[in-house]
DNA sequence: ATGGTCGAGCTTCGA
């Protein structure tokens, strides 16, 4: 049987709850990772997480970043909270590997304006965690790295590629930063696949984007060539951001023969 | 018009 593992941006797990429970009672997903959670691991929602079928693993802080993965039949081993060799209160990685399976999600900083310390902050991080997907690479023949990765990756992934030119998410310097860690040996699901135009995973709040479909997609599923021979569709649902009270991001799904 | 709206948690920051 197939397996769907999906990554979604949730922007506040508490918040979310609801939406995600009806969402995996739906999709039936075996791995999900998540991101922006916003809550500390005192006060992460395992019970209902368990009760809906799902074993969880999370790292969080207060008020910002945060990460889970959340998996139905097979346990987390070798569990990292940390880019090895950076030191960062942030918490934008969480890694396990599910029987075989490595998983690398990712928070990949906003970045906020181009040349702001943020932004030098963003690419950074991302030297960092190339260098660590490639030791993982050597190690781990069956990897993906999911997430919110903060960037488009070309001009498809923009609605409108003017607007957006050397804007943030969208800069050279950032799309650069992302190609090196595709050369390490990892490939864009999505584009595996042939899709329509116009297909986004972010759009802001503000101006009633999502109903114009002012978006990007900065979501992404990247895996390793053994992974990609085995992969048989990705997507983006858009449905959970029509609802009331939405992340600003839809859910990544790809899917996997066995 | 350089705005708009969310979430967390506190009267502002980050996205």
């Amino acid at each position: 049987m197939n397996k769907k593992i999906a990554t979604w941006n949730v922007n506040s797990l508490r918040v979310r709850m609801p939406q995600l429970l009806d969402w995996l009672a739906n999709e039936q997903p075996e791995i999900v990772a998540l991101q922006e959670t916003k809550v500390q691991d005192s006060d992460f929602p395992a019970d209902a997480l368990e009760v809906a079928g799902y074993k969880v693993i999370y790292s969080g802080q207060k008020s910002y970043n945060g990460m889970a993965i959340i998996s139905r039949h097979f346990d987390a081993d070798e569990i990292i909270t940390d880019i090895p060799g950076l030191d960062d209160p942030q918490r934008r990685i969480l890694a396990a590997t599910y029987n075989g399976l490595r998983l690398i999600n990712l928070y990949v900083p906003n970045g906020q304006r181009l040349g702001s310390d943020k932004f030098h902050y963003k690419l950074e991080w991302i030297n960092h965690v190339r260098q660590y997907i490639a030791s993982q690479l050597q190690q781990h023949p069956r990897l993906l790295v999911v997430g919110d990765f903060n960037i488009a990756p070309d001009e498809r992934d923009v609605c409108d590629p003017t607007k957006w030119h050397d804007k943030i998410l969208c800069s050279e310097q950032e799309r650069a930063a992302l190609q090196q860690i595709t050369a390490c040996g990892l490939q864009d699901c999505f584009r595996l696949f042939d899709q329509p135009e116009g297909c986004f995973s972010w759009w802001d709040y503000r101006a009633a984007a999502f109903r114009r479909n002012l978006g990007l997609r900065i979501d992404l599923i990247l895996a390793s060539d053994v992974l990609c021979k085995h992969a048989v569709s990705c997507h983006i649902d858009t449905s959970p951001r029509s609802l009331e009270r939405p992340s600003d991001h839809a859910p990544v799904v790809a899917e996997f023969a066995d």
